[in-house]
DNA sequence: ATCAAACTACGACATTTGTCGTTGACAATT
DNA sequence: AATTGTCAACGACAAATGTCGTAGTTTGAT
């Protein structure tokens, strides 16, 4: 795995790697048109920025077919770690309890997920050191 | 409160932020000397965005000394709730079990903040309704 | 065979961000 | 009074981002 130095996604390319998150690999005209609820932007803005990302390395693409497909090069749960580590450095000085606290006091979450945290809570507590 | 549409900082602009956050207010030259550490620009350019940040309302400043002091128009508790609440809703689809997961699971969180962590789940399964 | 539709590629453009250099005002020291 | 240093203001500039329009190519239908 050299995945590792893949650069931030932007604000609309996070937008679209949403989207194959979501639906999987899937044409430009599928991205764009899932996309489309609530976004007015033309179809040639969505090809560039998955043209664009594919150059970074974000998404894959297969040239087979006259419409190429593109595929998530990282997995939702990659990103989203780095995406978190990001906020905890640039705005919690790297202290992950404040950001937690803000997180969940700022939507409620539902009974399952603070089972969920509840029980990872238990797992650190017992070993400290993680995979 | 009439805080709420502010702005959200840019990169550089969070950095400013968090030396007036942690010093109080301070001059530019203070602002810039503060946040050296490790980082190679300037002085014009702290001053450019510390304008900037007071144009478009996140800090203030009193001109009444020939070196102007610049003080934080918002609390970090605010700044730090809006950007996980768009770090919520552009990449984890809005819900914040899976946010708190990685944060937790990204950088071992110590001792007290686990308890508090888990007084705040507390709280929230008594009275799911928040203030 | 031609025409229309769909698709990619490419370039243009406005905006934002972060970076400086320069200028002009003011102050403090000599 | 003249010089030196500090400061805010302003403009310039490169890079990134998001937005389209147009051109050229392929495919499918008439």
């Amino acid at each position: 795995m050299r995945e590792t130095h893949l650069p931030k996604p932007t604000e609309a390319e996070l937008q679209l790697l949403r989207v194959l998150w979501e639906q999987g690999p899937s044409t430009v005209r599928e991205i764009h048109e899932a996309q489309g609820e609530g976004k007015e932007t033309g179809y040639t803005t969505t090809l560039k920025i998955l043209q664009k990302m594919a150059e970074k390395g974000l998404v894959k693409r297969d040239e087979q077919e006259r419409s190429h497909v593109y595929h998530a090069a990282i997995k939702a749960e990659q990103t989203q770690r780095q995406l978190v580590r990001d906020l905890l450095h640039k705005a919690f000085g790297g202290s992950p309890g404040q950001l937690v606290v803000q997180a969940l006091s700022e939507q409620q979450a539902s009974p399952a997920e603070l089972a969920e945290i509840r029980s990872l809570l238990d797992q650190m507590e017992k070993k400290p050191s993680k995979s």
